[in-house]
DNA sequence: ACGGGATCCCTTTTT
DNA sequence: GGGATCCCGT
C-alpha cells in the first residue's frame, strides 16, 4: 500500500506509480473486483488507464492475452497501446485492446457460425444498410416521403443499442413509425442481412451478446480467456455494450470503468448515462475513484466551466479543483452577425499569431458542421492556414467505395449491396429495369443477390445485351476469385480495377475531380500494402473508417464540439452561442430537459478543453438555412459566473460594457426584442431579412479614401497590413504576412471593410 | 438509360 | 445557401 507517509516498497518496485498523484494511483492499484473511476475533464484519465493496463502486466497480475480493453474509437485504442508500450518500454503483442466493435467483431468471427453467420461475414457501412433498408421500404410499400429509410435504420439502430432483436420490441415501442410497419421491417431487414451473409455495427455487439447468452460453452472460453477488464469512456456506453460487460465480467467481476457522467453527449446515439450513474447499484463492492484535480487548465477557465455544469440535475458530482494560476477570465463577446464573428475571431487569431503562439494550439469548436464554413471562407481571405477536423472520410469517399464494393464481392460472393452498387460502374447496361429484375428473382427464391444474377444470367428473361454483359461480369469475378488464391492481394486489386473498366471509367471522365480521384486509388491500393490478405485489409476498412490526416503543420483546428472531445488546445474559441443554435432547437424539440442538459455537457466539453484562454461568442443576426434570423444569447452564456467572465460585447449588444444598457443581465436584446434603433430599422426595411442593411449606428463609415499612417488595411492579395507611409495615391503598407509593399490606395480598403 | 432542373430539408458521429 | 434526391424529358 502506497500512501502519502513516505517512501513504500510498491515505490521501489513500481517506479510509475511515483509520478501520479493519489487517487490515480489508487485507480492504478485497485487491481480486483468492480472500480468506477470518475475522471474530470482534464485530470490525467488517459494517463491512468495506461498505467493501469501497464501495471496489471509489470506486476504480473496478468499476461497481455487475459486483458480485455475497450474503447469508443480507434484514435483512442491507438493512443493507449502507444502510451503503453512507451511505459513498458517494448510493443505489447497478443492482446485484446481495441474498440468495442472491433473486439465484438473478432470473437464473434470465431464462433460466427452458431449464430448463422459465415466466418468472412461483411461488416455493413451506413450507405449499405440506408439502401437496405430504403428496398425493404420499397417492398412494404411504405410511403418514403412520410418515413425515410433514415428514420427507420435510425429506430432500427436504436432497438440494437438497447440490445433488442425484433422479438423483443413491444408492438407499443414501434409506434406508427413506418405505418405501423417498422417491427416488421426490422425482422425483415435482420433476414436480409442473414442472406446477405453480413453485420451492421449494431449487429457485432447483438451477435456477440446473443452468443454469450445461449451459448455457455462460448461465454465460458470469454471467461477464461479474459481475467481483466478495462472501459474507457464509460459514460458513452449503450444498453447493449453494458450487457456485454457484465457478461464478460460475471466470472471475476475485474471490471474496471472510467467515464465522467459530466461529459456525456452521446446520448442521441443510443449512449445510457445510466450506466455510469448506477454503477455502484449494478456492481455490489464497487469501489468508486474520484479524479478531481485538474492539469489542464487555469483556474478561472475550470470555474467558469463547473459553474455551468451546476445547472444541471442527476450528476454524480466531482469538484475539480486546480493548482494553476487563476488566469484570464473566460471573454465573452457578443457580435452582429455571423461574418462580424467570423471577422473577430480571424483577428483574435492573427492578433496570438504576432504574439507567437502556434496556431496548432488554436480550436474553433462549433455545434453543427455546417458552422465552419463561415470561418473558412475567412481564413481563406486571411490566408491563415487551417484545418477542419471530422470532415469527409477516405473510405467514405465514392471512389473508394467503388472500388471496396469490387473486392468485397470477391472476397463474399454472396455481398449482394456490394455487387449492386459496382453493377452498372461502369456502365454495362445494366440499369435499373435489370437490378429490379435481379432483385424480384432473389427476393422471390430468397437467396442472394448475385446468386440471383448467376441464375438468370442463364434464362432469357434477360434482354440479350443485359444477359451477355451480366454473364461476362460473373465471369469476371470467378475469373478474379481464382487468381486470389495465388495472387498478392495487391496485385489482385490493381487486376480487379483494371480489367472490370473501373480504372479507365475515371481516366475517360474529363471532370475536374477524375484525377484526384485515380490518386485516392492508387492511395487505397497502397494501403493494402500493410495488410497480409484481402481479408485483413476489409476488416480493417470497415471497422477502421480513418481519415488520412495532414498532421504536423501548424494550422488553426476547426472542428464539432462532438470531435473535440478529448483534446486539449491552449486557446478555445466557442462561436454561436445563440438560443436554437446552442443549445440546439432539435435538441430540446426532442429531448426535453435532457436533451438540454446534454447540449449543456457539450458547453461543458468545449469549455473544457481550453488551457489558457476560452472565448464565448455569439451574433445577434444569424443567416440560417438561407434566410436571416435574429437571435438570443444562448442561455449558457447568462449560467457561466458572472466573476469568471470578461463581457465586451461590440455596442448594442448583450453582454456590452456597461453603457446605458447596463453591463450584466440582459438588456432588450436579450429579452427578445430589439433595440429601438433596430425597430426603426426594421419597419424602413419592411421584413426582417433586410434589416441587416440598414442600421447605420452599428456598421462604422468612413470616407472612400485617403489612408493615414497607421491605419489598418485589406489587400486582395498580400492579406491586412499596417499602412507605414502615405504619400497620396502611393502607400507603403507593412503586411502582417507579406512584408513591406508599395502599393496603389485603390487596390486596398480599409481592415474593417474586408471579406 | 441517363442527365438535368426542381424540390426538399436541414444536429451532433463512431464503429 | 446548398446538397442530395427525385422525377421527368430526351
Amino acid at each position: 500500500m502506497s500512501q502519502t507517509l513516505g517512501i513504500t516498497a510498491d515505490d521501489l518496485r513500481y517506479p510509475y506509480l511515483a509520478a501520479l498523484n493519489e487517487a490515480q494511483r489508487e485507480a492504478v492499484q485497485a487491481l480486483d473486483g468492480p472500480v468506477l473511476v470518475l475522471a474530470g475533464a482534464g485530470t490525467g484519465k488517459t494517463r491512468v488507464l495506461t498505467t493501469r493496463l501497464a501495471h496489471l502486466l509489470i506486476s504480473g497480475r496478468a499476461a497481455p492475452g487475459q486483458v480485455l480493453a475497450v474503447t469508443f474509437t480507434n484514435r483512442a485504442a491507438r493512443e493507449m497501446k502507444d502510451r503503453v508500450a512507451a511505459l513498458l518500454g517494448r510493443p505489447v503483442e497478443g492482446w485484446w485492446l481495441g474498440t468495442f466493435h472491433a473486439l465484438a467483431a473478432r470473437m464473434l468471427r470465431e464462433d460466427a457460425e452458431r449464430v448463422g453467420l459465415k466466418p468472412n461475414f461483411t461488416i455493413l457501412d451506413t450507405d449499405d444498410q440506408l439502401r437496405l433498408v430504403k428496398q425493404l421500404l420499397e417492398a412494404e410499400q411504405v410511403d418514403t416521403k412520410k418515413w425515410p429509410a433514415r428514420a427507420v435504420l435510425g429506430a432500427i439502430q436504436r432497438w440494437k443499442d438497447r440490445a433488442l432483436t425484433p422479438d423483443k420490441v413491444s408492438a407499443g415501442e414501434a409506434g406508427d413509425l413506418a405505418g405501423g410497419r417498422a417491427l416488421a421491417l426490422y425482422a425483415a431487414y435482420q433476414d436480409r442481412l442473414r442472406t446477405l451473409n453480413a453485420c451492421d455495427f449494431g449487429d457485432l455487439l447483438l451477435h456477440s451478446l446473443g452468443l454469450f447468452q445461449d451459448h455457455p460453452d462460448v461465454l465460458a472460453k470469454a471467461h477464461r480467456r479474459f481475467r481483466y477488464i478495462l472501459v474507457d469512456e464509460y459514460q458513452d456506453t449503450n444498453v447493449a455494450q453494458y450487457l456485454w460487460l457484465r457478461l464478460l465480467a460475471q466470472a471475476h467481476h475485474n471490471l474496471c470503468c472510467v467515464g465522467d457522467d459530466d461529459q456525456s453527449i452521446y446520448g442521441w446515439r443510443g449512449a445510457e448515462v445510466d450506466n455510469i450513474l448506477r454503477f455502484e447499484q449494478d456492481l455490489p463492492g464497487a469501489r468508486v475513484i474520484r479524479l478531481e484535480r485538474n492539469y489542464r487548465s487555469t483556474g478561472r477557465i475550470l470555474a467558469a466551466a463547473s459553474g455551468l455544469i451546476a445547472h444541471n440535475d442527476g450528476r454524480l458530482g466531482k469538484t475539480l479543483w486546480t493548482e494553476d494560476a487563476e488566469g484570464d477570465p473566460v471573454r465573452l463577446r457578443g457580435l452582429w452577425d455571423g461574418e462580424a464573428e467570423a471577422r473577430f475571431v480571424g483577428e483574435e487569431i492573427e492578433a496570438r499569431q504576432r504574439q507567437g503562439h502556434k496556431l496548432s494550439e488554436i480550436a474553433i469548436l462549433v455545434r453543427a458542421g455546417s458552422q465552419t464554413r463561415e470561418f473558412e471562407e475567412r481564413f481563406i481571405t486571411l490566408g491563415l492556414p487551417y484545418r477542419v477536423i471530422g470532415g469527409p472520410r477516405f473510405y467514405e469517399r465514392l471512389e473508394i467505395r467503388d472500388a471496396l464494393a469490387y473486392l468485397r464481392v470477391v472476397h463474399q460472393p454472396d455481398d449482394g449491396l456490394a455487387f449492386e452498387r459496382i453493377l452498372n460502374k461502369p456502365k454495362r447496361g445494366l440499369g435499373d429495369a435489370t437490378l429490379r429484375l435481379l432483385h424480384g428473382h432473389a427476393r422471390a427464391r430468397e437467396i442472394s443477390l448475385p446468386q440471383a444474377a448467376r441464375e438468370l444470367a442463364g434464362t432469357d428473361e434477360l434482354r440479350p445485351a443485359a444477359r451477355r454483359s451480366l454473364a461476362d461480369l460473373l465471369a469476371d469475378f470467378d475469373r478474379w476469385r481464382g487468381l486470389a488464391r495465388e495472387m498478392h492481394h495487391v496485385e489482385l486489386a490493381e487486376t480487379v480495377l483494371d480489367e472490370s473498366g473501373y480504372t479507365a471509367m475515371w481516366q475517360n471522365d474529363k471532370t475536374a475531380e477524375a484525377p484526384g480521384r485515380l490518386e485516392n486509388l492508387k492511395e487505397l491500393v497502397n494501403a493494402m500494402e500493410e495488410f497480409d490478405s484481402l481479408a485483413g485489409f476489409l476488416e480493417h476498412v470497415s471497422l477502421v473508417m480513418e481519415a488520412i490526416e495532414g498532421q504536423g503543420r501548424d494550422q488553426v483546428n476547426l472542428m464539432t464540439l462532438h470531435s473535440a472531445k478529448g483534446l486539449e488546445f491552449e486557446t478555445v474559441f466557442l462561436p454561436g452561442w445563440e438560443e436554437g443554435l446552442f443549445p440546439h432547437q432539435r435538441a430540446l424539440d426532442q429531448s426535453g430537459l435532457r436533451g438540454l442538459e446534454e447540449e449543456r455537457r457539450l458547453a461543458y466539453v468545449g469549455l473544457t478543453r481550453a488551457r489558457r484562454r476560452a472565448i464565448v461568442s455569439f451574433a445577434a443576426n444569424r443567416r440560417m438555412h438561407g434566410s436571416w434570423s435574429v437571435s438570443l444569447p444562448s442561455r449558457f452564456i447568462e449560467e457561466l459566473p458572472d466573476e469568471q467572465v470578461e463581457r465586451e460585447s461590440d455596442p448594442g449588444l448583450y453582454g456590452a460594457p456597461a453603457s446605458g444598457f447596463g453591463g450584466a443581465g440582459f438588456t432588450d436584446w436579450g429579452a427578445g426584442r430589439e433595440s429601438p434603433g433596430m425597430a426603426r430599422a426594421r419597419q424602413r426595411a419592411g421584413q426582417a431579412s433586410r434589416f441587416i442593411d440598414v442600421v447605420p449606428d452599428l456598421v462604422e463609415t468612413r470616407p472612400a479614401q485617403g489612408f493615414g499612417s497607421g491605419e489598418r488595411v485589406f489587400h486582395r492579395k498580400f492579406g491586412y497590413g499596417t499602412v507605414r507611409l502615405a504619400e497620396g495615391e502611393r502607400l507603403t503598407i507593412e503586411f502582417d504576412k507579406a512584408g513591406e509593399k508599395k502599393v496603389i490606395a485603390s487596390f486596398v480598403v480599409p481592415e474593417d471593410q474586408a471579406g
